[in-house]
DNA sequence: CTAGGGTTAG
């Protein structure tokens, strides 16, 4: 908490006129730097103190800070500070019309217009309007009164508003036209687009506008790593930011962020380690903002006591904090301690939990099995806290109790829900019937889900494996002639780890694509050899396809992760954790191999699912079987 | 004085 009042240290050697100019300075600066009303009603008695309450000036600044600290109309405070000064100019106007910018900023603008003489507008004026209109045809109309008004046409500023209202109402292309017929840019238009692309997932269109642009700053550098990292494309934002910091552009806090999160898509620990030296280049590792990040990176790169080392160095722990730590401990299985984190949080900090941290806490009951902490926290929070739950919260909720084996009684939850449910519910729902093989809710689930999303082949295949595990093959193919139908999956399966060069080596099921091919070929064989005296037996009934038990147990030699454990036995050292990062879940055998091979090698393997950890140390697994 | 922002279920 910052408690130390503005200081006004006044310099009485100073002759008057610069004196006065001086003072306006000094309490400009203070309304700056203020972080409470308190504060503010302090420096405002300051300003009357001194005979400046009809600046217009610092007037302005007031509003704007005021704003900032939510105190707007209709709280009369704003409107009391404007009205003690007796002629107005441009500026407290539109600082006036950009307070109301929820009520009705319009009203006062017709006020402004009504002044005689009218107050000349200024082009933000009319941006503080664009700003605040609440729709695209209420911009337009905004917009066509900015350019009746004259020498507006071409405003920078004005254009540039209008980009980013198209932006707001999600009509990328119509800011897009306004980018076009613009005489003039500057670098905000560029990245403003660039931003609108990389929102609605368009990163070539983003790229090739940012490629375009005549200058680059941090801003859009950072616009361009975020870009790449929001939409699941880690290694271009890396290249990216490595093109930034070639290109001499400093990085700032914020450009970090989008680094950090590529890094944790990777998983991979070299890069844990890489953009740790990063960060510490500009020590702003305990800043809540990158200490967050890098928590949730290090746990997404199996690193959990690194992340748990970073977490206690942050010195301002909020919200964001403790979600991410939450969320990490409860990726790798350890629940208890996830839920011991909460309850430190609420027991011993002023941190109050939001509906992420929720979604937390649940998913860390339901990787754990624990179903009455889950039901204890779901109600807690409605109580408690005061936090409506929504689709993602009975989603977590789905999740645990079908995960549990309580299918029915998961399935009641989703259609008594208060909200309607959503894909991702259904997809617990139908996730719950593939663990406990359930083909007639998988049928129900499934059905809402190819509504939900058509496009989503996986929903298919799911399904078709539930019915293959059933034993109903006919289902089965019909089933698979959709999928046939359908074309081939956008993203397959795979497999990726690190060599210690930080290159990162993919594999996908029964490929020969890798240059050591022969080599892991061999050492896989010559593991499961090893594995078998120590009595592994394949589990055949992790194939979906109906072939011979020979042709199974040849499918599953050829499962990605395989192939990544025996490039890691094959190319790191004796002492080093294989870790490796999966796209989709591990399989029942693969779990059974890496469990034996932790033993039988006496080496400590990570693999990273698409949502968790497995720490597979001496034959056992961290997740205790239940994933 | 408008452009980039950490935690999120299947």
């Amino acid at each position: 908490m910052k408690s130390n009042s503005p200081v006004i240290s006044f310099p009485p050697h100073l002759p008057f006129l610069s004196r006065s100019r001086t003072l306006k300075t000094l309490l400009f600066s203070a309304i700056s730097s203020s972080s409470s009303l308190h504060q503010l009603r302090q420096i405002h008695a300051l300003i009357h103190l001194f005979g400046l309450h009809a600046s217009s000036l610092l007037v302005a600044k007031l509003l704007r800070r005021l704003s900032d600290l939510g105190i707007v109309p209709p709280n009369p405070y704003p409107s009391l500070l404007f009205s003690q000064v007796p002629s107005p100019n441009s500026f407290l106007w539109t600082a006036f019309i950009r307070s109301h910018s929820f009520s009705s900023p319009l009203s006062i603008y017709l006020l402004m217009r009504r002044q005689r003489p009218p107050p000349p507008p200024l082009s933000f004026t009319f941006s503080a309007l664009l700003k605040s209109a609440q729709s695209i045809s209420e911009g337009i109309q905004i917009h066509a009164q900015t350019i009746s008004m004259g020498g507006f046409d071409s405003d920078l500023f004005v254009l540039n508003t209008l980009i980013d209202m198209y932006i707001r109402s999600n009509h990328v292309t119509n800011a897009r036209q306004v980018f076009d017929e613009m005489r003039v840019r500057d670098i905000l238009s560029w990245t403003s687009l660039v931003v609108a692309y990389s929102r609605i997932g368009d990163m070539d269109s983003a790229a090739e506008l940012f490629e375009q642009s005549p200058a680059k700053d941090v801003v859009s550098w950072t616009a361009m790593v975020g870009g790449y990292s929001q939409n699941a494309r880690p290694r271009e934002a890396l290249t990216v930011f490595k093109r930034m910091q070639a290109s001499g552009v400093a990085f700032d806090e914020i450009s970090l962020l989008g680094a950090i999160n590529a890094c944790a898509q990777l998983g991979t620990s070299n890069y844990a380690i890489w953009i740790r030296q990063v960060v510490d280049r500009v020590a702003v590792r305990k800043s809540g903002l990158v200490g967050s990040a890098m928590v949730d990176m290090y746990s997404k790169c199996g690193l959990i006591v690194d992340a748990q080392r970073m977490f206690l160095e942050i010195s301002e722990k909020d919200v964001y904090s403790y979600s991410a730590m939450i969320s990490g401990l409860a990726a790798h299985g350890r629940a208890a301690d996830a839920i011991a984190l909460f309850e430190e949080m609420v027991t011993t900090t002023d941190v109050r939990p939001n509906r992420v941290t929720f979604i937390n806490v649940l998913t860390a009951c339901s990787h754990a099995g624990l179903v009455e902490e889950g039901r204890r926290y779901f109600s807690l929070m409605k109580k408690k806290y005061r936090i409506t739950p929504d689709a993602d919260h009975y989603t977590c909720m789905t999740d645990l109790l079908g995960r549990v084996g309580f299918i029915v009684e998961a399935h009641e939850l989703v259609q008594s829900m208060p909200v309607e449910p959503n894909a991702a519910v259904w997809g617990a729902l139908l996730g719950a019937c593939r663990i406990h093989v359930n083909p007639e809710i998988a049928k129900i689930a499934s059905e809402r889900l190819f509504q939900l999303e058509p496009e989503g082949i996986g929903h298919y295949i799911v399904l078709s494996n539930i019915y293959a595990s059933a034993g109903m093959w006919d289902e089965v193919s019909k089933l698979r002639k959709i999928v046939r139908g359908m074309g081939l999956r956008k993203n397959p399966a795979s497999s990726w780890m690190e060599s210690g060069d930080g290159v990162i080596h993919e594999f996908f099921a029964g490929d020969e694509l890798h240059p050591r091919s022969k080599e892991m070929k061999e050492t896989l064989e010559y593991l499961l050899g090893r594995l078998r005296l120590a009595g592994y037996v394949p589990v055949l009934r992790s194939v979906v396809y109906d072939v011979s038990d020979v042709e199974k147990e040849r499918i599953l030699k050829g499962h990605s992760e395989k192939l990544a454990l025996a490039f890691g036995v094959l190319t790191t050292g004796v002492r080093d954790v294989i870790r490796i990062v999966k796209n989709v879940r591990i399989c029942e055998d693969c779990h059974v191999v890496m469990k034996m091979a932790s033993s039988v090698i006496e080496r400590e393997i990570a693999v990273r699912d698409n949502l968790r950890f497995h720490h597979f140390r001496n034959g056992v697994c961290s997740c205790c079987d239940f994933w």
